[in-house]
DNA sequence: GAACTACGTGTACAATCGTACAGGTTCAGG
DNA sequence: CCTGAACCTGTACGATTGTACACGTAGTTC
């Protein structure tokens, strides 16, 4: 058994420095080359542990995904729970969804962003991405509840596309503070939906 | 003068043909080889009009856009000028801003969004998309107007952001019926912007 | 210690891509 | 007619990619 142990160690290895390639580069540097680089192993490594590219690409999503939603447990659960403003309420939405660092790079978000369009082009990435959008659902939630709003009022689907389709549209006319005008779009959603109270 | 106006169609033709490309098959799917095979003449004629795939690219997609605009634009024009119920309000949205038979197609949806990304990338496709986006966003508050809406009730920014990103995770979701889902989403945004009397 | 198998890897192949460019053709202007 | 420039195109090069696969090594089992 120590045989399949450290076979096993290895792939994680190769798994790891996919998921670093990743968010590095985007998907498309995701090569069996650049991660095999990127893990200081031969390219033969590469083929003998994962049967395709797609199965490699899925790899490096699943892990980037699990690192990514633990780190914002931890910080949602180390939230003071005490009433914010809808400013403040507006600001930890997007700082959940996507993140101030990323909602302040362009390249960044755009290496985020085209993870999505990849989950519309290939079926088998969906369910990957749709579970961890899930989970972020449930810590928007936890956030605007500990928050002081209502939970009943929460249209958390509505405050995602917002988040979301601000961020985009961000990229393609050249705001200057793309963080800025999100936020202040979701608080003016939060108005209705979110945090009615 | 008959040389330059001979190559000037020349040139057009494979821009409408690159055009085409891009609106069947994506954006990566944009290549000297596909666009000239596309407008039947050899290779070495997009190499000869075009310095480059960029350019190349570049011309497709102000094609693409400028046909699409111009058939929305026909079709706003053409809307009736009577009171809407916040449903039809929030269809009238979702239609010109990405169009229904779009929004039910999967590929298509992915086709759409990459651009997004794409513009992201290459700062030279920006003003083009963006160009297209302030045009949109005025058809939108036409439209609006056009449904009994006040003028400055309609937060157009945020009207655009909740259509784009409840589409855009449409596509990792694998909501069964995107169109609708947006639309109702939209409807609930309409309740307080863009249409509150 | 022999045999078997998981582990590991170097190399190569076929496909695709952007791009360059030599060379040919056509046509307007002198 | 002739000449030069615009128009046009077939071909090829270099780079990159995913993938296959033969071949070698090491560790487990009997």
């Amino acid at each position: 058994m120590a045989r399949q142990a450290r076979g096993a160690a290895r792939r994680a290895a190769l798994v790891e420095a996919a998921a670093r390639v990743l968010d590095r580069d985007g998907l498309a540097a995701v090569s069996h080359r650049s991660v095999a680089a990127e893990a200081q192993v031969p390219l033969g490594s590469t083929t003998y542990y994962f049967s395709g590219r797609e199965e490699l690409v899925g790899a490096a999503l699943d892990a980037w995904l699990s690192a990514e939603e633990q780190r914002l447990t931890t910080v949602v659960a180390a939230l003071a729970r005490r009433r914010r403003s809808p400013r403040a309420r507006a600001e930890l939405v997007v700082e959940v969804l996507v993140g101030r660092d990323r909602a302040a790079d362009q390249s960044a978000l755009v290496r985020y962003y085209e993870r999505f369009v990849e989950a519309g082009r290939l079926r088998a990435h969906r369910p990957r991405l749709a579970r961890s959008r899930t989970a972020y659902d449930a810590l928007l939630a936890d956030v605007l509840t500990r928050s002081g709003a209502a939970p009943e009022g929460i249209d958390v689907r509505l405050l995602t596309a917002v988040t979301d389709g601000s961020l985009l549209n961000a990229l393609i006319d050249g705001a200057p503070d793309p963080w800025e005008q999100t936020v202040t779009t979701v608080e003016r959603a939060l108005r209705c939906h979110g945090a009615p109270n």
